[in-house]
DNA sequence: GACCTTCGTGGGAACGTTACCACGCGTTAG
DNA sequence: CTAACGCGTGGTAACGTTCCCACGAAGGTC
């Protein structure tokens, strides 16, 4: 048997004031007698009163509540991504309702529903349907994570600079002697993928070699993706050392598996570079050189962004997030022997 | 401008009843005629009705949501943990407010009042302060999780089973030929260091090993703090193939670099028992043999406990998940070949 | 001295829902 | 024929808070 939450009633009678100098006490409002307050605040510490933020939503219409949407909270990036805005919540005093999609449109848009029904605020989500019109139908204020949200130019978003990543990346590689990465991108119907490969191809441009020489795999944006297909890199002919740019951790790791598999060495066969900053990275042998995504950052910006939109002013924009570099033991240095080409 | 939501009444006024009865057909009461249902449920869609959760809370007492406080939900245990929970209580259709506390008293104190304000219903908590009373204060039903709940006699809490994961690990390892490990053991002031270490003796004197041989070397719950423990362990004078038993698997991978820092193989010359099943382990070469905690059960069942404790039938009990063996790589099998011993 | 303003406070409505009671109607038992 | 009952429905209070308006007292201005 639980005994009754105090309410400002409670607090009022012992303060021997109305609930409406209580409430104007407990606001912190000016127009009040600091006898007065000190004597309410006094009685609300007394009778052990907490706020209910259920009544104060009713009646506000804001529920002190964010939404956030993501494909799986077991998944190292976006549980970097939950905590950066799970933090900067808590610093507005903000409780954050976190659900996992599993990139499924029904399982999306049920969560949808449930943020909807739990009054949040606002919504921060990962889209994993294409559809706009879904997107309009939230119904409440919303910002978008990840690349796939390029896409809806018209609403505030919040993603990794992967232009800048992939360039980053490329630049680095120049530096260790490598010139033209073989490529394994991720899934055809990912815009992910375009972005990232539209990027290697402009660097190619820039840098006089022709695009169309570019050597592309494609995976699943897993261990096993990785795996075959790097084994089909390693089936075409090629002469001397090896460079691949993998488009995600998982994929990188299983490619150094695939590498290991054939009886190959890396660094000093194969080198490999990934790109997303999974902690997995650093157990690897060699340690995986690969580009972080600033996770937590994006989750924070995004809370931040969410703000915007509430307050009712909407930057309607995307902002990219700068990536960094983590280099470790996966490439080999090239740039002091004579230069050779992956082909 | 955003347009003001559907409440019952629009409802009722479309479907020409009174919200009474409308309320009665959202509920789905059956003291109502089929007709007039239909004609609220076709009302309500039309609108495109939503329950607002706020207010039902406010009047039925029940927030529909739950808490849960974990250390550090970037940590991929607690994760998972998040994510059985997650899901329990997604198809209870409740929503999770979900905070990282970061092992700090101050934060977990802060969350807690937070949860207390948006009166969930219950809250499931993983204490890192010792204090009961502050427990006691949490002024809800709450359910524990992890090692640190079994000091608390009187209230329900949900763990893994340490002392069968270690029996686990112990047979396992006497079944590759390795008859006393090295231990790499938690922090002094941890009680799961305690039931960790209590188990292994157990089974030393069951296997008539004199317990007071045991080689314990203890460490932060880390990367380094394992890597600094397989270091001194390394320093002491032994004969023949060492076989340790950490207590955290990212000791366990701290261990395996500190025996690569010394020119030694995993698993030719050092087999490597972890423990926690961390998604990194796999990746590590070799890869790591573990005993691995079913942290989404945990979190699947201190949602189902929590309901009971919610409901009003508590067991106040603790409950113990059995967890299970991944054999990958990092240990020797000595079975075959004459017997050697560590020390 | 009558009027207006300012300040601190109290009273009441409203947010959207559910729980409870009451009402009218038709049916059935006495 | 009337009383009792069941059923479907409507009206209203209540949950805890905030917001708006009103009130009385004190102070100032003409």
């Amino acid at each position: 048997m639980r005994k009754r939450r105090p309410t400002i009633i409670d607090v009022a009678e012992r303060a021997g004031v109305s609930k409406s100098t209580a409430a104007r006490a407990l606001a912190g409002a000016e127009s009040i007698l600091d006898e007065t307050r000190e004597r309410v605040l006094a009685a609300a510490k007394a009778v052990g009163y907490e706020r209910n933020h259920l009544a104060v939503g009713m009646r506000s219409g804001r529920s002190g509540m964010l939404g956030l949407v993501i494909p799986d909270i077991t998944n190292p990036f976006w549980a970097d991504v939950a905590r950066g805005a799970q933090d900067r919540a808590a610093e507005a005093d903000v409780s954050l309702l976190v659900f996992s999609s599993d990139w499924d449109p029904a399982k999306e848009e049920s969560h949808l529903r449930a943020l909807r029904r739990a009054r949040v605020d606002g919504a921060i989500v990962n889209p994993v349907s294409d559809a706009l019109d879904d997107l309009d139908r939230f119904g409440l204020p919303f910002v978008l994570i990840g690349s796939s949200a390029e896409r809806f130019a018209d609403v505030s978003s919040v993603g990794s600079d992967i232009a800048q990543a992939v360039t980053l990346g490329l630049n680095h590689l120049v530096s260790k002697g490598h010139h033209a990465p073989l490529i394994i991108a991720g899934p055809k119907f990912r815009l992910a993928r375009t972005r990232f490969l539209n990027t290697v191809q402009r660097h190619c441009i820039e840098r006089d070699v022709d695009p169309a020489q570019l050597v592309v795999e494609d995976g699943e944006y897993t261990f096993e993706g990785g795996r075959q297909a790097m084994l089909r890199l390693l089936d075409r002919p090629h002469v001397g050392h090896i460079c691949v740019f993998a488009a995600n951790d998982m994929m990188a790791i299983g490619a150094m598996m695939a590498v290991r598999e054939r009886g190959l060495r890396c660094p000093e066969d194969v080198s490999i570079l990934g790109f997303d900053g999974i902690p997995s990275g650093a157990f690897t042998l060699p340690g995986l050189t690969t580009i972080a995504k600033p996770g937590r950052d994006i989750g924070t910006r995004a809370v931040e962004s969410l703000f915007d939109e509430i307050e009712g002013r909407p930057e309607h924009g995307r902002v990219y997030m700068p990536c960094r570099l983590i280099d470790r033991a996966s490439l080999a240095d090239l740039s002091r022997e004579p230069r050779k080409l992956a082909g």
